[in-house]
DNA sequence: GTTGAGCGTT
């Protein structure tokens, strides 16, 4: 939103961009306005804003009616400290004075007096690339939550870890330890596994908040193969109620 | 609540 411009961008004849980066993200055109204006005619300030949280993205464009006040604005402002926190202003490489750098016309206005240039041609390269502005804002907004990122992927991966070795903990042990005996636990195992995951059973389920069904399911296989066992001598006191009618029938003829 | 290289809408 244009601060002079509330349906868009003025009617720009001769204007020339300033872009003013490093400034605070609370920094609004009407902080700027008077630190630009001191120094020449300010035709419109925009700063970039997030879509979604609506918050400035750290860096502002300034326009001004002539190159020379421009230029000066430039020279003064640049490095100055607003809000705590050294801006940088320098030429804009996108507008209507774009245009003319393309006729070759000019030549680098300001970044290599300052020496401050920093890589300005790779920059041009990714603008081509671009073409969807969600793919362009989320890039930008992924560079700037980096830091962010990086947090929330080490809490994760912590989480991930301790989970996991909890997991793994657990796994062997009760097999180890209920490995050595042969079926005889096979039948008490479903018991005290039940027993034991009721007991972790709240933490889990607080924790993962009906995420990740990798867990359970996990754990599913390791349960499975003592649960099936269980169902089988079900059918087996059948047959073997049938062996033991047979039993004595057996015994019977030995008799 | 946080952040920090870069280039633009309403």
């Amino acid at each position: 939103m244009s601060r002079f411009g509330r349906s868009g961008p003025p009617p720009i004849r001769d204007t020339y961009s300033l872009l003013v980066l490093n400034i605070t993200f609370r920094t609004t055109a009407d902080d700027l306005f008077p630190l630009f204006d001191k120094y020449g005619e300010v035709v419109d300030i925009y700063i970039p804003r997030d879509r979604r949280t609506g918050d400035s993205r750290g860096f502002a464009f300034v326009r001004y009616k002539y190159e020379d006040e421009a230029q000066k604005a430039v020279d003064r402002l640049d490095g100055r400290v607003v809000d705590g926190r050294e801006i940088m202003v320098q030429f804009a490489k996108y507008g209507p004075n774009a245009e003319r750098i393309s006729k070759g016309r000019i030549v680098e206005p300001v970044p290599r007096s300052r020496g401050r240039s920093r890589s300005r041609s790779p920059r041009r390269r990714y603008r081509d690339d671009y073409r969807d502005d969600y793919r362009d804002r989320d890039y930008r907004r992924r560079s700037r939550s980096r830091s962010r990122e990086r947090y929330s992927r080490d809490s994760y991966r912590e989480r991930d870890y301790r989970r996991r070795s909890r997991s793994r903990s657990y796994s062997p042990d009760g097999y180890k330890k209920h490995g050595r005996d042969s079926l005889s636990p096979a039948r008490r195992s479903p018991s005290r596994s039940r027993s034991r995951s009721r007991s972790y059973s709240p933490d889990d389920t607080k924790r993962r908040a009906g995420d990740s069904s990798a867990s359970p399911a996990s754990r599913s296989p390791s349960r499975s193969p003592p649960r099936k066992t269980p169902p089988s001598p079900e059918r087996s006191p059948v047959r073997r109620k049938r062996n033991d009618d047979r039993s004595p029938r057996s015994r019977s003829p030995s008799t």
